[in-house]
RNA sequence: GGGUCGGUGCCCGAGUGGCCAAUGGGAACGGGCUGUAAACCCGUCGGUUCACACCUACGGAGGUUCGAAUCCUCCUCGGCCCA
């Protein structure tokens, strides 16, 4: 992986990779930063117990900022999490209990940390809004923060303006998101020294809001940058495979080969944008790396690059390379699985699903079954009349086949595929 | 509260007593072409079954009928109009 030189501009560089949407007096904010190192911060709900795609933008430019000499502040919105952002959303939320939200939190921190360094001169700090919020009163909070707000201008955001035109209606509770945002900012500013928040463009109105509060009540100026949110080519959010699967970024919900595989799927069009937008390699690499991609495409440069970036950034150096082996294995050499040595497939076992079991004793349509390549019987019967089933490497056209011992590669291993990507390794003894 | 229209398979949306597991579109899935891409072409798309058949399903509960997604009653949820 290759970092990003230190000290470069780092306005021009988000422009460059396209990630602002927005902001704040821009000469102004670049200004400020030309002066010094300053502190900003991004938020991160513990909506989940982990992160995933969409929380990565945010995880990067926290990073890039910190690289450009910055301090940023990683915040779990422990606080912010018990009411829920009705950004982007079109329905109310349900509610998390304390036991989850704690959950989800322990989940969520060591990730946060992950990206950043907490030491030497840009030192990164990692708080959780709880800290200065739970203790507030409700009077408090009404008098200090509620009075510097008019609804008039709550009203007017559009995440609450989409909410009430759509019917939906909108909860009090979640109406009042924006202001515990708004106060985190203020907190921040106030005691962190904090003059810059980042986020995706669903953010801008909450963020501004904050902006606004910390003009009026500390009389200080604070600044917004917003980015575009991460979308496929048809418009919808980036965040799940093709397979309408969240892509996690903890290793335990979605195995690192999986995640180098969501990336290596995607459209040659995407390439650039989500090079620049997702890896460090400088604008002027990436495009060397989409040239040379352009020139021979079938050789899939850009995606095998994007992939193997993300994936080391993500899941660090050693699961990436374990990732591209794997994806070797399956892919290049699994047209000829007989020529596959033992310690690959015994390697492929812990990337792939995998199920261990005494003896062979069910026929394939079962097998497809119980590996939960098919849903059901009747489906996997129907994969197996469309083609699109393969027992180590080779069709199977017979939904009466029963696998025998003689089929085990290496004595002990049975390698599943369901149409092009899906896979099931067996292993038995 | 009154009136009215409506709740159908992953989504949208036809269907108004039997020919309905339910037209059509989208999504999804499999195959072909290719580059683990896009576009395109073909096919599949509730479950058990080799199959006949059977089971489950048209907001929920009852009822009418030989037979209901379709008719009746009550309940429930939503849109719109009036108060």
């Amino acid at each position: 992986m290759s970092w990003h030189t230190v000290g470069v501009d780092i306005l021009s560089d988000l422009e460059a990779r396209g990630l602002i949407h927005d902001t704040t007096d821009r000469d102004a904010l670049a200004a400020q930063l030309d002066k010094g190192p300053i502190v900003l911060y991004c938020g991160f709900d513990p909506t989940a117990d982990s992160l995933h795609v969409g929380n990565l933008i945010g995880l990067l430019t926290l990073r890039r900022f910190q690289l450009a000499g910055h301090r940023p502040i990683s915040l779990a919105g422990g606080a912010t999490g018990m009411v829920g952002d009705p950004s982007g959303k079109s329905a109310e939320r349900n509610l998390l209990d304390d036991e989850g939200l704690a959950h989800n939190l322990t989940g969520i921190l060591p990730q946060l940390r992950q990206f950043l360094d907490f030491e030497g001169d840009a030192q990164a700090k990692l708080l959780d809004n709880r800290a200065w919020t739970v203790g507030i009163g409700v009077l408090d909070f009404l008098r200090d923060v509620g009075k510097h707000v008019t609804v008039n201008q709550m009203m007017a955001k559009e995440s609450v303006r989409n909410r009430m035109a759509e019917g939906d209606g909108i909860s009090y509770t979640e109406f009042s998101y924006m202001l515990l945002q708004g106060y985190d900012y203020l907190w921040l500013a106030e005691n962190e020294h904090c003059e810059l928040q980042v986020g995706g463009s669903d953010q801008w109105g909450n963020i501004v809001l904050g902006v606004d509060l910390i003009r009026r009540k500390l009389g200080r100026s604070a600044h917004a940058l917003t980015w575009p949110l991460l979308t496929k080519p048809d418009g919808s959010k980036y965040g799940k495979t093709a397979g309408g699967e969240t892509i996690w970024l903890s290793a335990e919900k979605m195995s690192p080969y999986r995640f180098y595989q969501a990336w290596i799927g995607v459209d040659d069009s995407e390439v650039r944008k989500l090079l620049l937008q997702l890896t460090f390699l400088s604008p002027e690499e990436v495009e060397e790396v989409v040239t040379q991609h352009e020139s021979e495409p079938h050789l899939r440069l850009g995606q095998r690059r994007l992939a193997s970036e993300l994936t080391a950034v993500v899941h660090g150096e050693s699961a990436a390379m374990t990732a591209i082996e794997a994806s070797e294995v399956l892919f290049e050499l699994g047209a000829d699985l007989t020529s596959v040595s033992e310690s690959a497939l015994e390697f492929v076992s812990g990337e792939i699903p995998s199920t261990r079991r005494s003896k062979l004793n069910n026929g394939i349509v079962d097998l497809l079954v119980e590996t939960q390549l098919s849903q059901s019987r009747k489906e996997a019967k129907r994969a197996i009349s469309e083609g699109g089933v393969y027992l180590n490497g080779d069709r199977v056209t017979d939904a009466e086949l029963s696998p025998t011992s003689e089929d085990l590669l290496h004595g002990k291993y049975l390698l599943l595929r369901r149409g092009k990507k899906l896979w099931h390794l067996l292993v038995v003894g």
